[in-house]
DNA sequence: TAGAATGGTATTCATATGAATACCATCACG
DNA sequence: CGTGATGGTATTCATATGAATACCATTCTA
């Protein structure tokens, strides 16, 4: 059940490698277009024993298809010798992309394991805010992109148009970002302050000694 | 003209992040239903001035959204890249062989321009020695093999059978391994002391936070 | 103060797309 | 030797989806 025919894995490659490269899968007629194909019943009939398989999940509507254990395990296999290169910011402009090349200072190849699956960024820690928690001025942070995180977590935060890293405090549905040194004070968020963001997760620090 | 307003970050966040998560882009209408709109037009309007402003790139057909400078750096963060497979020692027995099998704990893939060349290990660190240093408990910390150290580096160095990280102090022929805590007290080394040794300098710092 | 850009509601339309029906060829397998 | 699974062609259909027209409120700027 679980077998996979040489013809089926063919078309889950192409899948693949069209959501890898695009981020999109192909439609019905692209997939069949591709292999010579004249109808789309051909493919149909692929992409359905894949999901029956597993290998393939759909969701509702046109071009819904998510790769399912193929992109898993070649994550997987990556995960040993090799190491992901992740993009260093030097700062985060307010209303831009956070990767917009003018902040890149770099890449930096790092275990997968320290960043599971995730897009991620590593940001230049200015300041000595976090002293107490072991972030100091020149720190790099891995952070793992996320909207929202718990209470107790360090978050990278935009706000005033600022890349700031904190301990995120959630107290009775408001929000504070509380430093980690005692000459700092804490940030209170109002609820209308729509210029605040969480940019995401600190997950681990990477300190380039010298 | 390459300026985002704050809605269209929103919008752009999204559509990155569904990409990300389901491996296809939302459509017109689950970005509307996720912002609360009603119609189709104002997540529409916003698409096509990412679409202008360079960010969105738009196939033939259906869902067929690319998003342009985001993607193209998370994907160059799913790139492979080459690293170093370190040995991650948990601690470290006197008259052994430093990397012996019993010590090791793993190895972690790390940037070739953090150990430039030379035989490292990363060790675990235990207690708050070093913590005004921004050294903690748990951190690993990436170590050159070298057998000796200039005044003010940080060493790890075998005292007593156990290998403890300490700032290296010269002084007059003496040395001490000075810890950053207060609650500590220096280590001064007597000249012939044998079991002393230095096993390497800390050239970088890796935390993996949770 | 006029005008452009943003960010919408309400509605409609053309079509790309998934999915179905009918039929067929090949191959493995008991 | 029949039977089911695979891998198709040819054709049709319902609809999810992108895109358009018309209109409006707000904000920012020249």
């Amino acid at each position: 059940m679980n077998t996979i025919t040489a013809r089926q894995q063919e078309i889950l490659t192409f899948i693949q490698q069209t959501v890898e490269q695009k981020g999109y899968p192909p439609s019905l007629r692209e997939i069949a277009g591709h292999f010579g194909m004249v109808g789309t019943r051909g493919a149909f009939k692929h992409v359905a024993a894949l999901i029956r398989k597993g290998h393939l999940r759909k969701g509702p509507g046109a071009r819904a298809l998510e790769v399912i254990s193929q992109s898993q395990t070649a994550r997987a296999v990556q995960s040993k010798s090799a190491g992901r290169a992740i993009p260093i910011l030097g700062r985060v402009a307010a209303g831009q992309p956070i990767l917009a090349e003018e902040n890149l200072l770099g890449h930096l190849t790092v275990d997968p394991s320290l960043v599971r699956g995730r897009e991620a960024f590593l940001l230049k820690v200015k300041g000595k805010s976090m002293r107490d928690a072991g972030i100091l001025d020149g720190d790099l942070v891995l952070v793992k992109r996320q909207a929202d995180a718990d209470s107790g977590e360090i978050v990278v935060a935009m706000v005033e148009g600022e890349a700031t890293v904190k301990r995120l405090i959630k107290k009775r549905g408001s929000l504070i970002l509380q430093p980690e040194n005692p000459d700092f004070d804490p940030i209170v968020i109002t609820e209308k302050d729509a210029s605040f963001q969480i940019l995401g997760k600190v997950v681990s620090l990477i300190r380039p000694v010298v």
